[in-house]
DNA sequence: CATCATGGTTGTTATATACAACAGTTGTAT
DNA sequence: ATACAACTGTTGTATATAACAACCATGATG
């Protein structure tokens, strides 16, 4: 047995890793107290204002108690707030804080830049076909686990 | 700002945590509790028997503290076995013991069948392709960080 | 209305992670 | 040889992550 390096599950993982350390590492150094879990929580907030606790749960992958925490973190933090919703008032409606907006937008440009790094150099095309194979692998785990 | 979907980045993000939990899932529906971060430190030593502490720290991507804890909770389930080193009594060797290598068989038949199951219908070239952009992709984020 | 379902939180537990401090051991330089 | 420095590993402590079970408040259904 060997999940050995000329398989790409092995760099799924290795990138993975090092690909949110170094995230961390650089909002730290920035000043930024911020984990990749939670700028994980932040991208779907700016991407889906007001987006209820469940619903981020889901896009999250996580528990909804794990969520729960999540949020509670976040808005300790002062990046996020809930609201309640006026129609079914067990909804919870999550929204990042002007401030949270704010820091976004710097966390944003640091990601942005890794983002860019870690990029160089590569074709579109071999881009391409690495994107389109890791969402086929992604697929074929969802799928019939026969 | 956005890690939309047709980012390898998010991709990598995305299945590594699939894989990780599905592999976890599958181990545990066959009666083991072996978490993911345990799963790696088991690969590690089953390819490097009697590796050290700080060793198995660097191939791990953990600190030296997180290695002394998880050798701790393995060496609990009777999985590995810590050994001084005769000639610099400050080493320690870690070994899987027999009961470890024997469930790690069982293990790496679940993980090697999860993995022909990712990697179902994917062309050699774009495995080929894939794998090496990643590899490209880590080098990159190792590189000056400018 | 009575019951059931839903959305979210809390209680609890376990794992994971790492910084700081430490203990024992070995190497080195006077 | 002895004192000091460097190294290996562990412990103390703190925090984040994660999820199961139980729960409360609210809404939906008969």
């Amino acid at each position: 047995m060997m999940i050995p390096e000329n398989l790409p599950a092995y760099w799924v993982n290795h990138l993975s890793f090092a690909m949110r350390r170094a995230l961390v590492q650089r909002f730290s150094a920035a000043g930024h107290d911020v984990s990749a879990e939670e700028w994980a929580v932040l991208l779907i907030l700016q991407a889906h204002p007001g987006l209820t606790a469940s619903a981020l749960s889901d896009k999250a992958f996580r528990d909804k108690t794990t969520t729960t925490r999540m949020v509670d973190r976040l808005a300790r933090k002062g990046m996020v707030t809930r609201a309640r919703d006026t129609d079914d008032r067990r909804v919870v409606h999550i929204t990042l804080s002007p401030q949270g907006q704010a820091q976004f937008d710097a966390l944003a440009a640091i990601a942005q830049q890794m983002l860019a790094q870690v990029m160089q150099g590569i074709s579109p095309a071999d881009l391409a076909i690495a994107t389109q194979t890791l969402r086929r692998m992604t697929d074929n785990l969802k799928g019939d686990p026969a």
